[in-house]
RNA sequence: GGAGCGGUAGUUAAGUUGGUUAUAACGCCGGCCUGUCACGCCGGAGGCCGCGGGUUCAAGUCCCGUCCGCUCCGCCA
């Protein structure tokens, strides 16, 4: 049984063999991909990580490698031994090594397989909970695989080229003390410290810093991150960041060098150059026209405000919005005429999740006139100054939603996207990169006036807008900056607070006394007394890039072992309960409301 | 916390206004086949219709609940 890897070492892999190979001798190695018996001969697709090869069994050649084969089925993990022969009038133009095919003379069956639960290959779509469950047979499907490979590639170039700039590779904790604010934080318990519990991390956020102060003036590192928040397809409970952080650097050199990252990823992993600087849009242009702080520039279509047209437009609805403080968006669709009534009438439901209670919309006639229910109760200089600020010219359809300005924007860059789909104006070969600039620091509730941090509370406000944190802290701009790919946020950071003094008034607009401050970041705030440099940094999503890359759907295609909507692994069956011994010991006690689990 | 979609053979799906024995394809098992590559041909096995209640003479189908998966809103400094 065993000695065959001994005496036939692998030589190739099965994506490896071309035509210059022929008459070769090889050794290939893998999973038993497709299966055909033609009772004299046998083939079958040999298939590992790189590639299908062809193998044939022939009688005449080898009785025995030949019975063997006639055992074969489906994912057995086999290696064959053999010559390289040419296809001649067969060849497979589906395959990069169609031009060949292993004549076997020796067939060793490492080990049988069971027959799977789902068919290893790509077209199929199967149930993703059964996916899931058998996560280490979806993992064989080449479309994962080299969606994996993709990944891998990713970071073997942003370590060259972070090391290359002089970046510092270092490690920091993921048990940490839990910080107030911001996402969810997992739980550790402290065994050593019965009733203390760690937090898993969720950015080494501080820990950069600190080791800037401490002088490593250019650090990177592939991390692991933690949130306990809802998941969704693009956000998993752990993922993985390209953490970075700079001293002695302005936003501009830390973008210039992250746009150098990004050429470099684009050239060496999908062989496209990326035009360089990127494109630069503040935050209030993006809510403007696009509705969101991620615009999706693979789309033309803009949105437009024309709440003042609407104030006084006769039209009951958008009058009575306005009047209570919300705006009225406007999308311009052209060649609207493809936008038949019953999508129109679509539009509500689907923006009902966005608390919008209707989608108006009105078809511009020749002549400026509009062809929508309410048009009669609009005035008409009111409507040409819509079509004025809009642009909107015969044949276009005009969507609107009057809300809060929130909802409305939220709701209108939704519809953008969809209505975009819909019509197919979506470049989906294009990469559009966008750096978000210029947010606001705080986010101000509107009921209660409560101000939060919009990033953290260590981001630093633009200095022109310094004087402004005790005034008017809503109208303060922060140094921070987005990094936008195809409408998915890829990276976000921003230039931190070095002075006690700024950090101070900070704290205090955010409500932050002295003694909160000190307990909640003593060691920050302490570790700055002592000569901090200026500093920034960004941190970019793996996972969100390798999805964007590799061309995957789901942020799940492109980890190797990922969690359910629910938090939980299907195959290891985690979460589960624990015994009451390890609770015990924990000083734990599960709330007896709770059914207990496994 | 909320909304929507889905769950029928190993897999993917069909299943009509509730009505005989729940279909099909692929896969699987047995047989045949020396140029296939989605091989082909002949035969066969395979079902807790997610789970629990209810309505009914009768439920895959209708109602209520529940579990799981997916998508979204809220949430993600």
């Amino acid at each position: 049984m065993s000695g065959f890897l001994e005496t036939n070492p692998r030589t190739h892999t099965c994506g490896a063999l071309r035509a210059s190979d022929i008459d070769r001798r090889v050794v290939l190695t893998g999973w038993v991909q497709s299966y055909r018996d033609h009772g004299g001969l046998v083939f079958i697709d040999l298939r590992d990580r790189e590639g299908v090869t062809q193998v044939v069994f022939d009688p005449g050649l080898s009785a025995e490698a030949h019975r063997l084969a006639g055992e074969l089925c489906s994912e057995h993990c086999v290696g064959v031994a053999g010559k390289v022969v040419a296809r001649g009038a067969n060849v497979n133009d589906n395959l990069a090594t169609g031009a060949i095919e292993v004549w076997a003379d020796t067939l060793e069956v490492f080990s049988r397989a069971e027959t799977p639960p789902f068919p290893v290959e790509d077209k199929l779509d199967t149930n993703e909970a059964l996916r899931l469950k058998y996560r280490y047979l979806d993992l064989r499907r080449p479309r994962l695989q080299k969606n994996l490979i993709t990944r891998s590639a990713i970071t073997t170039t942003v370590r060259e080229y972070l090391s290359r700039h002089r970046f510092l590779e270092i490690e920091t904790p993921f048990m940490v003390k839990y910080t107030p604010g911001g996402a969810r934080n997992f739980l550790v318990p402290s065994r050593l410290n019965p009733g203390s519990f760690y937090a898993l991390a969720e950015s080494p956020q501080i820990f950069k810093q600190l080791l800037m102060g401490a002088g490593y003036d250019r650090y990177f590192q592939i991390v692991r991150c933690f949130r306990d928040e809802d998941l969704r397809l693009d956000r998993q409970p752990e993922f993985t960041q390209i953490d970075i952080e700079m001293s002695f650097i302005d936003e501009v050199q830390l973008q210039t060098t992250i746009e150098g990252m990004v050429a470099a990823l684009w050239r060496d992993v999908l062989g496209r150059e990326v035009t360089l600087p990127l494109r630069r849009m503040t935050h209030a242009e993006a809510l403007e026209r696009y509705g969101v702080d991620k615009p999706d520039l693979r789309l033309d279509l803009v949105l437009c405000d024309v709440t003042a047209a609407c104030r006084q437009s006769g039209f009951r609805v958008f009058e009575g919005v306005v009047a209570g403080g919300g705006i009225v968006k406007c999308l311009r669709v052209p060649e609207g005429e493809r936008l038949s009534r019953s999508m129109l009438d679509g539009l509500t439901d689907f923006a009902k999740p966005y608390g919008v209670k209707g989608v108006a919309f009105a078809r511009v006639q020749d002549g400026g006139a509009w062809q929508a229910p309410f048009a009669k109760s609009f005035k008409d200089e009111a409507r040409d100054e819509v079509n004025r600020v809009a642009g909107a010219g015969p044949g276009d359809v005009l969507l609107f939603v009057a809300e809060k300005a929130k909802a409305a924007n939220t709701c209108m860059g939704a519809i953008r996207l969809h209505v975009g789909d819909k019509l197919g104006l979506i470049r989906k070969d294009e990469f559009q990169f966008l750096w978000l600039t210029d947010p606001p620091l705080f986010e101000v509730d509107d009921d209660t006036g409560e101000v939060a941090a919009a990033h953290h509370p260590f981001t630093s406000p633009r200095a022109a807008d310094e004087a402004l944190l005790e005034r008017s802290p809503k109208d303060v701009l922060a140094r921070a900056y987005d990094l936008v790919l195809n409408g998915v946020e890829i990276g976000g950071g921003s230039i931190r607070i070095h002075r006690s003094e700024l950090q101070a008034r900070v704290f205090k607009a955010l409500g932050i006394s002295d003694d909160d401050a000190r307990a909640k970041f003593g060691f920050l705030l302490e570790a700055f007394r002592y000569g901090p440099p200026p500093h920034g940094g960004i941190a970019l999503g793996l996972d969100r890039l390798a999805m964007i890359m590799a061309g995957a759907e789901s942020l799940r295609d492109v980890i190797a072992f990922p969690k359910t909507q629910k938090g939980s692994d299907l195959m290891t069956d985690a979460p589960t309960g624990v015994s009451k011994k390890q609770l015990d010991e924990l000083y734990i006690q599960v709330s007896p409301a709770l059914p207990t689990r496994a």
